[in-house]
DNA sequence: GCCAACGTTGGC
DNA sequence: GCCAACGTTGGC
């Protein structure tokens, strides 16, 4: 396998949660609804075998939850050529894609849910995009340092 | 290409 | 619900 690369990916758990992704067919799932450019140029940098946090935003406990992996690299996202899905992109067309989605699949949660406020005060995290002042990007690179850190912060 | 207005994100 | 920070849009 090549390089192996580390990700965080964040998702409101009303909409889709990690447990979701546990619960879907061989705990694989697409991750579609990605409508920002600088986002969807790392999810197409993502190889399959890369290892993902599972990060809950918007919700009571913001952190991340879960580790996953990449299972497909990315390939377009159905939900654009949709009128009725809420990701609709009128711009896009069958032949001209603008979005990607790639699938992901769970390998198990944290036990201990690394929240936003322990993240926050972890040696060895200050750089993380996540924790960036302003920083709202729903998919971000992250350090192997970093991803070893926060996987033996949840056990 | 500039930039004001507007929309979205996401923690609090 | 508030609001800071950021991204996008569109007139010029």
């Amino acid at each position: 396998m090549p390089y192996q690369k580390y990700w965080l990916m964040k998702s409101e758990p009303t909409s889709f949660s990690f447990e979701d992704l546990v619960r879907s067919k061989k705990s694989t799932n697409h991750w579609d609804g990605v409508r920002n450019y600088q986002a969807r140029n790392y999810m197409r940098e993502m190889r399959v075998g890369d290892k993902v946090l599972f990060y809950h935003s918007s919700c009571d406990e913001p952190g991340v939850v879960g580790l996953a992996e990449v299972m497909r690299t990315a390939y377009p996202d159905h939900t654009q050529f949709d009128p009725a899905d809420v990701h609709y992109d009128p711009k896009a067309t069958r032949d001209r894609p603008i979005w990607d989605m790639v699938d992901l699949r769970a390998i198990k949660p944290l036990r201990g849910p690394a929240g936003l406020d322990v993240l926050r005060k972890t040696k060895g995290l200050e750089k993380m995009v996540l924790l960036r002042r302003g920083s709202r990007l729903s998919v971000q690179p992250v350090s192997r340092k970093e991803w070893e850190i926060i996987v033996r912060l949840g056990g």
